[in-house]
DNA sequence: ATGTTC
């Protein structure tokens, strides 16, 4: 399998999944960028759904020794995909696709905005199961937390756990290649990973003042390993990485029920849940070293390790087993990738060329939703042929219920 | 992506 190297004057290389899907110079200059900086260990990894991004490009692996980027872990912490395989049949699920989706829809908080004005897709009182999530795993660590960092008390925190947000978070329910249903869904750790996220983002452009480093993007900022910030962020975007997987783990509970109560029967996991981040940072070990790895918009994909690909609103999604292919520190690509920004996508697609695009899918075809049109992404099969030496595909899935945020 | 807001 070709990849494509970029030599970075001054540099380490960047390393590229990209032959066949081409990306834009503004990506590839932040790719430059990014390995010019003097503590990437061996290369950087360009993923083949990489596209331009604040910070840092989406699509990229970034291996760091004795400094993290804090703005290209970005602020959407632990954000990621779940998905389960049920025991339920196609040929088991109603007619009319409706029903289900608005049960789904009624069972999980989402949206934002102006949607609902007082709690933005938050809980108006907090569900038991939510409660007990919070307190046995995350509530102590985040009083920890605050009293290092009293700007991130005044957050949703407890009452977005087990909350979709927006954009392109989603819930769907699809269907393999054997006719069996999956529930599939993506999420982050909503404003309170938001909040992490800047603050340490605004405290690493601090330092880089205070030390008079000058930097190719200021959003490069670093933190450095040994100094109280460094400790702390590694801190919070922990916790914040396990809100976002515990976030995931409570909208399938319900996701799951709301399954059941519209089918009237029980429904069983048949096989052990995926449930993997596209957005974070944590130590690894790569090359004879342990690094600090942030994959931004890219999966683990060790050996035989399950993740997720999801395509766009439409399209197919897959279940994919790593490779554990060194060069690339053991990933794979997040997604398709956009070829279009959101604004530019409700510039250019109509809602009709919506609505026909997604025919056969059970969801909104509204103009809020255009900007997740498939047209704006890259073509899925392109993405997946450019990362064969990454991850093989276990599974296809194609959506018929698509709840988004 | 989020929260707030014009």
């Amino acid at each position: 399998m070709a990849i494509e190297v970029i030599n970075v004057e001054k540099g380490v290389p960047v390393k590229s999944w990209t032959v066949g899907v081409p990306f834009e110079d503004g990506a590839r200059q932040q790719l430059k960028n990014l390995a010019s900086l003097p503590f990437i260990h061996k290369w950087v990894a360009a993923m083949p759904d990489v596209h331009f991004g604040k910070g840092a490009t989406i699509g990229s692996v970034i291996p760091t020794t004795g400094a993290i980027i804090p703005a290209a872990v970005g602020v959407d912490i632990g954000c990621g995909m779940m998905a389960v395989k049920t025991d339920v049949r196609a040929d088991q699920l109603p007619d009319s696709l409706k029903e289900l989706r608005s049960n789904l829809e009624r069972a999980i908080p989402h949206g934002g905005g102006k949607a609902r004005k007082r709690d933005p897709g938050a809980w108006h009182d907090i569900p038991e199961d939510v409660g007990q999530f919070w307190q046995q795993q995350l509530a102590d660590r985040f009083t920890v937390l605050c009293d290092k960092h009293p700007v991130l008390k005044n957050t949703n925190n407890v009452k977005h756990l087990g909350t979709l947000g927006t954009g392109n978070h989603f819930i769907e329910v699809c269907l393999d290649e054997q006719d069996d249903v999956w529930i599939m869904l993506h999420s982050g750790s909503r404003g309170v990973g938001n909040r992490i996220g800047e603050h340490f983002i605004r405290l690493a452009k601090q330092e880089m003042e205070r030390f008079f480093i000058q930097l190719p993007d200021r959003d490069l900022s670093y933190l450095v390993e040994g100094t109280d910030y460094f400790n702390d962020y590694v801190e919070a975007v922990d916790w914040a990485q396990d809100f976002a997987r515990i976030n995931r783990q409570v909208m399938m509970g319900r996701a799951l029920k709301a399954l059941a109560v519209t089918l009237n029967k029980p429904v069983i996991v048949e096989r052990e849940a995926v449930n993997c981040h596209h957005n974070y940072v944590q130590k690894e070990h790569h090359y004879d070293k342990n690094v600090w790895l942030t994959r931004k918009g890219a999966v683990s994909a060790r050996e035989g390790q399950l993740g997720i690909i999801p395509g766009s609103m439409g399209a197919r999604s897959f279940i994919v087993r790593g490779k554990g292919n060194a060069e690339s520190f053991c990933s794979c690509s997040h997604g398709a990738g956009r070829v279009m920004s959101r604004t530019q996508a409700k510039k250019v697609v109509s809602v009709e060329e919506h609505a026909l695009a997604t025919a056969h899918v059970e969801c909104r075809k509204d103009a809020a939703v255009v900007d997740e049109t498939p047209s704006a992404y890259k073509n899925i099969d392109a993405v997946m042929a450019a990362q064969s030496d990454l991850v093989e595909v276990v599974h296809t899935l194609r959506q018929v219920v698509c709840v988004k945020g």
